[in-house]
DNA sequence: CCATGTTTTTGACGTCGTGTCAAATATTGA
DNA sequence: TCAATATTTGACACGACGTCAAAAACATGG
């Protein structure tokens, strides 16, 4: 048979960072196509559509995200661990120039309209599935802070709040592209979980 | 001069409930057009571009959504008042059935792309703004709470943090579509605001 | 070494979106 | 009544997604 004139990995890493940059529906297969060097009917033979690219784009990212979030939250006292977390969450959303943002909050909003297309559904599936991931990791890094005495609230609580902040991180980013905005919200929100005082 | 057949406020209705529904992109001329009985090209006529009938669809929204908050904000022990906020905040996002959640959030991180067209530029501002009005909204319930001993916290920081987390509850609202969820969360950060004990 | 089969590539097509334009139309006011 | 003016209408250009059949490139087996 015929063999593939392109490598697939690539693709994805250029779809994705395109699907970043300028939002899943502000970024057209064409665009993909021209950045990859690649026909646009490739690229449907290859992924079928464009949301399955999508998918597939983003589980790429994500996993490579959950590991650098992994290792964000794997050292050092319970403080450290969550403002390593909020460091790399910002950074994250801060990385490239202009900023990209946070490519999980667009795309669960970009796609997450209530009369939806339905292929759409898959990929907001996937983007939520992430920010379940990431809350279980910050619900176990504050279950492990409880144990050691650095924390003693309801782990399940704190987690959900400080991905609810997240979140919210993500859309303030958007609305006010001021980054020490974002880290003195992240730094209360820090204060607030653990207590202000030593701790 | 020939007189226009629909009614301007009329079409801005309808078109804001379809960009709710279905986020701006996901709504076309033509299907407002067709909801408001008029012609694609009179859209054109009367409001001159997609993003420019957008606005001013939004700016009608924000208007009413404003004065509601004003009065949830305006009445009641400060733990009364932030929690009328979150109510209000909640149940807009879960209003429709569809739920349609927050349509400002979504017009941040739909039109917020990096590299957007240009036009859109002015709708991101305009969702910004109201995310704006709304925190100083927050910040004086604070101020005034704190000048009657029922806040001793930082009004500013603690109203960034309230804004924040109410757009982290818009984006859960997509990512997971659980009311209870979205009002255990409003219930713990008011707890973590005013202190969880009476105050 | 060639023929066959399989996959990829390529280009044309259909449909729908935005936005523009000129021509037709309906009022108002002189 | 008639001219001026704004609105409506339909055609057009352009770009997006997705489909399809024909062409092309390789691998393998004879």
């Amino acid at each position: 048979m015929r063999p593939r004139e392109f490598d697939n990995d690539d693709v994805l890493r250029i779809a994705f960072d395109q699907f970043w940059r300028k939002g899943v529906r502000g970024t057209s297969l064409s665009d993909i196509a021209r950045d990859a060097g690649v026909q646009r009917g490739s690229l449907y033979n290859a992924f079928g559509s464009k949301e399955a690219l999508l998918l597939q784009a983003y589980e790429r990212y994500a996993g490579g995200y959950l590991v650098a979030l992994q290792e964000a939250l794997g050292a050092g006292s319970l403080r450290k661990r969550l403002t390593a977390f909020f460091d790399l969450t910002i950074t994250n959303f801060r990385s490239g120039s202009p900023p990209r943002g946070c490519p999980t909050t667009r795309g669960l909003m970009e796609l997450g309209a209530a009369e939806g297309e339905g292929l759409d559904e898959d990929a907001r599936k996937a983007f939520a599935n992430l920010v379940s991931r990431i809350t279980a990791l910050v619900e176990d890094t504050l279950s492990a802070g409880a144990e050691r005495g650095e924390f003693d609230g309801n782990p399940t609580s704190a987690a959900l709040h400080i991905i609810t902040v997240t979140r919210g991180l993500a859309v303030l980013e958007r609305a006010f592209d001021d980054e020490p905005q974002l880290r003195k919200i992240a730094a209360h929100t820090i204060d607030l979980v653990l207590g202000k005082g030593g701790r």
